[in-house]
DNA sequence: GGGCCGCTCTGCTGTGAGCGGAACGCCGCA
DNA sequence: TGCGGCGTTCCGCTCACAGCAGAGCGGCCC
């Protein structure tokens, strides 16, 4: 169960940047919105850094996005990550496949 | 929209809390299932610590909870919040019902 | 080939995560 | 009523790391 969920600070870091894509915006357009340097938020979003409090509130909000939006988002990809886990997804598959 | 939202470190301490009580447990018999210190469970229950990605995945674990579990009730905790502010709950009336 | 852009790497410093010992309040019992 | 035990919080400490500035790298365009 949770052993095969990710860590905290990996499943934050790649809504966040799946977010910012999505808003077409680069690194340093999103990292001056919220206040941080754009090399911290590279590092945020590869989950190599645990984000303050204030920190995760500043980038949320320089994406437009409240807590509840980022924990309701969290809540789907951590479910898609159960899905594709329950569904015995081999990567040794997809290489013979390719 | 996030100025009136509670601090990551905030939402995620008041659950753990609520959920420990819950299960009837002490902060000592959690905090040894988890690996961790009771004073510093106490103090990120109370949102004066930020936990790394590790501590939350071991402090939930120690609860019975993924992350997911945690995600999903942190979702609820903060729509009661919204639901709360959107009431026009205003302490100082309560103070004088009291 | 050089400049620009976007992102990542590297090294640094001050701050704070996590913890051990002590303190505090509450409760039950002799 | 004093004492011991329990649960939680306070206090001070050490070392790891958060957050960042400068540099490096690859791709693209003129």
């Amino acid at each position: 169960m949770t052993d095969l969920e990710p860590l905290w600070r990996h499943l934050l870091g790649r809504r966040l940047r799946v977010l910012r894509l999505a808003h077409g915006e680069k690194l340093a357009e999103t990292a001056a919105r919220a206040g941080v340097s754009p090399q911290y938020l590279s590092e945020v979003e590869r989950g190599l850094k645990e984000p303050s409090s204030e920190m995760i509130a500043a980038i949320s909000g320089a994406l437009g996005l409240s807590l509840l939006d980022l924990t309701l988002g969290l809540s789907d990809d951590l479910r898609s990550f159960h899905e594709l886990a329950a569904s015995d997804y081999r990567p040794s598959a997809l290489l013979m496949a390719a």
